[in-house]
DNA sequence: TGAAATGTTGGGGCG
DNA sequence: ACGCCCCAACATTTC
């Protein structure tokens, strides 16, 4: 009768779960619930990586919670008549801040509230709610910087809530769906590489981030930039499903003592918050700029360049090493998606949506804010771009970051053999290997990207200037 | 969390 | 001894 429901979406863990905790301190049964309802989603449903992780996820999930007393409950949309026929008293769930489902969010809270239902919802997915961070001028940031010291300076991080004991199920337990019912996992073959490369689930998560902040992050700063070494956490999917929160990251960072690399290291969360901070300011960014002027942006229309990205041929080798680290493993190292980025935003100048759309589909840790923020900023139409016209080098940044050339090596077998001074161009090799030809010259393509740069700047702008030289 | 072009400076070679 | 040129190294500007 005075059954609580705590309904899970993307915060997989019992530990620090605010939704769970307050529904326990109720001291009545308690039914954890995940519904599967894809098109609640917006823009896109979510992607064959995301989807392979949930299972995963949920997986571990279950097991965490059939220990605890509680077997998770799984059904299919949509989630308003889900949440109605399981006829509970009280609702509780953590909160999401993308525009569609956060819009469903406060349908379904108004409509089961009408009906006497309790709800609650919390936050559990970031350091600080979106709107709780203003300039000024008390609007939203626009520039990193500002908005991360003005978090630092003000905001107030609540430490973790424990994990609980016991789940007390309801006397009668309803039916769930079979997890593989849900056919979250992909047809064939693609499943083996992340298999291979992953492992989801808070107790992973845990482990991981124990593991990083215990020994790889005295190292963070420079290393993280070399994607052939393990410089980096790779907690980022963990932390887009919640199997470990934000705060808990925090907390643990502030038991260590590298000062500086972990300043570093809690900047890339801050990056994080300030991805959602954006989102939940400027919902149409998912698919359109946040600089207007970008609408007029002369892009390009290419299926035939798109796909040699998408398959890793484009014959830079920097760029189709990461491309093709991302089908096989789900995931990219941060400075090769900036190269890869870049190189097709500018260099192929096809639309950056195409990416988003592209790395939505096939990143373990896809997240609307991350994904959109990250596009936006190197296609230079987004927040904190400046300057929005760079055209990164594939050759010199491949030379800069992969100087032994082992990642590409990894990941482009054809140039496993081909000597390091032209691991990074091997058109210019005396030796050819088996490998694709550039589909665009570095050279012209930069000139072609500066030109149509040019044709966003405000025409005044200039003449001023030249006029005042003359006088 | 760039790259490339352009400008400046200072030391060394050399007439 | 001096001016001139070259060029590397660094700084600044521009894209």
């Amino acid at each position: 009768m005075g059954c609580s429901v705590v309904w899970f979406r993307l915060d997989l863990r019992t530990e620090d779960n605010p939704a769970l905790t307050a529904a326990l301190a109720r001291r009545e049964p308690v039914l954890p619930l995940f519904i599967w309802s894809p098109e609640e989603e917006a823009p896109w449903e979510p992607g064959g990586a995301s989807r392979w992780w949930l299972h995963h996820s949920l997986k571990s999930l279950q097991d965490q919670l059939e220990k605890l007393g509680s077997p998770l409950v799984i059904r299919r949309g949509p989630s308003l008549e889900v949440l109605r026929a399981l006829g509970a008293s009280h609702v509780y769930w953590n909160r999401r801040y993308e525009p569609k489902p956060m819009a469903r969010d406060t349908r379904i809270k108004a409509s089961l509230e009408a009906s006497g239902i309790q709800v609650e919802s919390f936050n559990s997915a970031l350091l600080f709610e979106p709107w709780q961070i203003e300039n000024g001028e008390r609007k939203p940031f626009q520039v990193f910087t500002a908005y991360w010291k003005k978090c630092l300076r003000e905001g107030r991080v609540e430490a973790p809530l424990p994990a609980p004991r016991k789940i007390l199920a309801p006397r009668i337990h309803p039916p769930s769906e079979k997890l593989e019912a849900l056919g979250l996992l992909p047809a064939a073959g693609w499943g083996a590489g992340l298999a291979a490369s992953w492992e989801p689930g808070a107790p992973t998560a845990l482990r991981k981030i124990r593991s990083f902040l215990g020994s790889a992050i005295k190292g963070y700063e420079t290393e993280r930039d070399f994607p052939s070494r393990a410089g980096t956490s790779l907690i980022s999917p963990h932390l887009h499903f919640g199997e470990i929160s934000p705060r808990q990251i925090w907390d643990l960072v502030h038991e260590e003592k590298v000062r500086r690399a972990h300043s570093i290291f809690l900047k890339e969360l801050g990056w994080r918050e300030f991805a959602h901070h954006l989102l939940y300011h400027y919902p149409h960014t998912p698919t359109e700029p946040l600089r207007e002027k970008f609408r007029a942006f002369p892009w390009r229309k290419s299926a035939k360049d798109l796909r040699a990205w998408q398959q890793g041929q484009t014959g830079y080798p920097i760029v189709d090493a990461g491309m093709r680290q991302l089908w096989q493993t789900g995931m990219m190292h941060n400075r090769v998606r900036m190269i890869a980025g870049s190189f097709l935003t500018k260099h192929l100048r096809i639309p950056w949506q195409a990416g988003a759309r592209w790395f939505w589909d096939t990143l373990v840790d896809a997240d609307l804010a991350s994904n959109t923020l990250g596009w936006q900023w190197i296609a230079g139409c987004g927040a904190d771009a400046a300057p929005y016209f760079r055209v990164f080098n594939p050759v010199l940044q491949g030379e800069k970051f992969d100087p032994g050339g082992e990642y590409v090596r990894r990941y482009v077998p054809e140039l496993s053999k081909l000597e390091t001074k032209w691991i990074h161009k091997p058109w210019q090799a005396p030796a050819k290997a088996r490998y694709v030809e550039p589909v665009v010259d570095h050279a012209t393509a930069r000139a072609e990207a500066l030109e149509a740069f040019s044709s966003l700047r405000p025409h005044g702008v200039l003449e001023k200037n030249v006029s005042l030289k003359r006088y």
